[in-house]
DNA sequence: GCGTACCGGT
């Protein structure tokens, strides 16, 4: 007990939580007081043991509420056992979970991916007739999305207006989403006038997700439209639609516009992150404008712009692209004297233009490098080193990494090495 | 109680 108090001290005030806590004094304020205490705790292990002190030294059962507070904390750090133990010790004391419970469980559950788990929390739901309500059927639609369910979202979302609850910001923006990756492309331009009818004013993510659905699907041109049309709404642009609008101009050859939308952010208040910058130098290579591409690129490190793997990556493809073979391959060497590690997209990227460089010998001499490393190799790495075998002729070559790749489990991975002599530049 | 959108390789 005292270890305890001493273990509270941290977050309260000392001297009155001694004072409430003489607890033969008055036993109920007292645990009135640590509920109290509880709802503001953050720490999961000091919420669980303030639990245990009112279950067990106090005699008292703890509200849902209380539980809910341990749960939700004990969720954030990811304690997934000891949640599962703490829905069943509420069970056991004949505390019905509510809405909240099973929101925050099956959120959380989801998020990390367990989608399993987060179903079955669902189905508990459903058993036990806890009706929904907004917060909880915008999470199963979210879940439901990330598990590529878009019936499933489309109907949890009827059954909500069915409910009669007035679906907010969040839950138009998830059906735009959704509508967007299930190509409903009609029903995700009608959410917009829908939420306009219900008093919901689209906002900046409502647009940008109609925007990348467009550029997902090469609607390119309708991208623009919708572009205008938040324009005129007076929507207020972020990095983000600014970032798929410049992917955008890039895409229609507008090389020139997206330059100008580029180096306008900044008067206009947003401050254009990597992915900004990576993309304008997307589109830099594309239309062939390498000197403004090299610019760029050395600019962000003049000017301490944080760079990352797609950076290089993309300044690879420029080099290889415009036949500055040697110099790509320095930026494989730049970017990990930097602490930026090659992915399979680089690798990929550089076996591709060593191979197109007549450089094949270079080429296979990697991707052998990269087997025996035991470095992750996956579909499209293996495609590109089989692509460069067949361009060059070498049928067997291509054959033997295609068997490699249908079944890791033959050992002919020695076998490239023994055909090398023939491949040396 | 919960939460969405953007960049790179065949």
């Amino acid at each position: 007990m005292d270890d305890f108090l001493k273990s509270m001290a941290q977050t309260t005030n000392e001297h009155e939580l001694y004072a409430l806590l003489s607890p033969y004094k008055d036993r109920q304020l007292s645990i009135r007081f640590m509920v109290s205490v509880l709802s503001h705790e953050s720490d999961w292990q000091r919420s669980l043991a303030l639990l245990d002190w009112i279950n067990e030294v106090a005699s008292y059962r703890p509200s849902v509420f209380a539980y809910n507070v341990v749960i939700r904390n004990v969720l954030r750090a990811k304690q997934w056992v000891v949640a599962h133990g703490l829905f069943d010790e509420m069970r056991q004391r004949a505390l019905a979970p509510d809405r909240y419970t099973y929101s925050m469980l099956i959120t959380h559950f989801g998020k990390e991916g367990l989608y399993d788990s987060a179903l079955s929390w669902l189905q508990k739901m459903e058993q036990d007739n806890v009706p929904g309500d907004l917060v909880l059927y915008s999470n199963l639609i979210e879940l439901s999305r990330k598990l590529g369910d878009y019936s499933k979202a489309i109907s949890i979302f009827s059954r909500l207006k069915r409910s009669g609850i007035r679906p907010d910001l969040v839950a138009y923006n998830s059906m735009i989403h959704v509508f967007g990756k299930a190509k409903l492309f009609l029903e995700a331009r009608i959410m917009l006038t829908e939420m306009r009818a219900n008093g919901v004013t689209p906002d900046t993510v409502s647009y940008s997700t109609i925007l990348s659905m467009c550029v997902e699907n090469d609607k390119f041109v309708e991208a623009l439209s919708v572009f205008s049309e938040m324009n005129d709404a007076k929507c207020s642009l972020d990095s983000t639609t600014c970032n798929i609008m410049i992917d955008v101009y890039g895409q229609l050859d507008m090389a020139k516009e997206a330059d100008r939308l580029f180096w306008s952010m900044r008067k206009m208040g947003i401050e254009p992150n990597v992915v900004s910058y990576n993309t304008l130098l997307r589109v830099y290579g594309d239309g062939e404008l390498y000197g403004e591409a090299i610019h760029l690129f050395r600019l962000m490190q003049r000017k301490g712009i944080e760079q990352n793997v797609v950076t290089y990556n993309t300044m690879i493809k420029i080099y290889g692209k415009s036949l500055e073979h040697e110099k790509a391959g320095n930026l494989v060497q730049e970017m990990q004297k930097r602490g930026i590690e090659p992915n399979a997209i680089t690798y990929s990227t550089i076996i591709s233009i060593w191979a197109q460089a007549g450089k094949l010998g270079r080429a296979a001499m990697l991707f052998q490098k990269l087997r025996i490393s035991g470095i992750e190799i996956d579909q499209v790495l293996y495609q590109t080193m089989i692509v460069a075998y067949e361009r060059a002729g070498l049928i067997a070559h291509a054959a033997v990494c295609s068997m490699s790749l249908n079944n890791r489990t033959i050992s002919l991975e020695r076998l490239p090495l023994r055909f090398l002599p023939e491949l040396v530049e």
